[in-house]
DNA sequence: GTGTCTGCAAAGTCTTTGCACCATA
DNA sequence: TATGGTGCAAAGACTTTGCAGACAC
């Protein structure tokens, strides 16, 4: 079970200070917000969300900070294709890596992720990564899988 | 071995007169160009190219041709991640829906189309899809599978 | 000739950046 | 107090749209 944010060492905070850099009251509201929620957040719903805590924030903070947490390893970024990058939180230090890849509403936008059938992912990718790698000359670092669809509530309404 | 859109039946044309739509000057060059490339041009590369051929021509016919070609089902439009969109022809009817995914450099942004494995994937995909539609309560209706790395000229440089 | 297409310019959306002031350590 | 961080406004990159003139059929 995961529990928020709060609870958990705050590991970000160290590696904060590893970098440099300096624990301001808005990026811990950025952290708050990214940490208190399930969804997939865009910069601007952070930024809504911040400000109502932190009414004098701005958006290039968020963008800023965003950026910060992102070379730090706190959050990930992933894009739905609907033009808008969006962020998560990377819980605790300890799943840090945690694979998981998504489920895509191309309705609502809104995303579950999951982490069902990562071992008969990683056996599916070895086979076809070592030979892509070697009939295209290829050096393959990452990939990207998501699925697009319609979730349980918009596939009511359709 | 796939030859030119050139000698192929211009199944688009009738595509075109389905719609109601019109074969100008300016669709023409841009069916031409994406037709003699294997690259995954952008909308501004295709500009380029058709400028030269046309000099007259705008990148807002580029974008609105784009748009028609997507619906009319004669291009496919791919993103991998720099923040542009990615055009490709479908070079003809009978391998229009010819499933394939990209190996994207990460370096130049070029990406080379595979084929192989098409029935791993849909074994793997049949597997995982079934389960996750119903764990998930989540109608998937596509897929997006795409692997980063280095390509053959760039691992050389690094 | 008529209804579609086009180029141009302007605007829209998301994101980044320059700058002077502010606040953390 | 000395960097590093912030808000604001402006700019940047990609794409879309409104409009009057041009062109395919």
């Amino acid at each position: 079970m995961l529990t928020g944010f709060r609870t958990e060492p705050m590991w970000w905070h160290e590696r904060f200070r590893e970098y440099g850099c300096r624990l301001t009251v808005a990026r811990q509201a950025i952290l708050n917000v990214l940490g208190k929620t399930s969804k997939h957040l865009s910069a601007e719903e952070i930024y809504l969300q911040v400000h109502k805590i932190y009414p004098s924030s701005g958006l290039s903070t968020i963008y800023r900070t965003l950026e910060l947490l992102l070379q730090v390893g706190a959050i990930s970024k992933f894009d739905f294709g609907d033009g808008r990058a969006r962020y998560e939180l990377i819980k605790d230090e300890k799943n840090k890596n945690q694979h998981h890849h998504h489920l895509v509403c191309m309705n609502c936008n809104r995303a579950i992720n999951y982490t069902d059938f990562i071992d008969e992912e990683k056996e599916f990718l070895d086979k076809i990564e070592n030979n892509l790698s070697n009939k295209y000359n290829f050096k393959i670092m990452k990939h990207f899988i998501q699925f697009y669809g319609l979730c349980g509530n918009c596939r009511g309404k359709k």
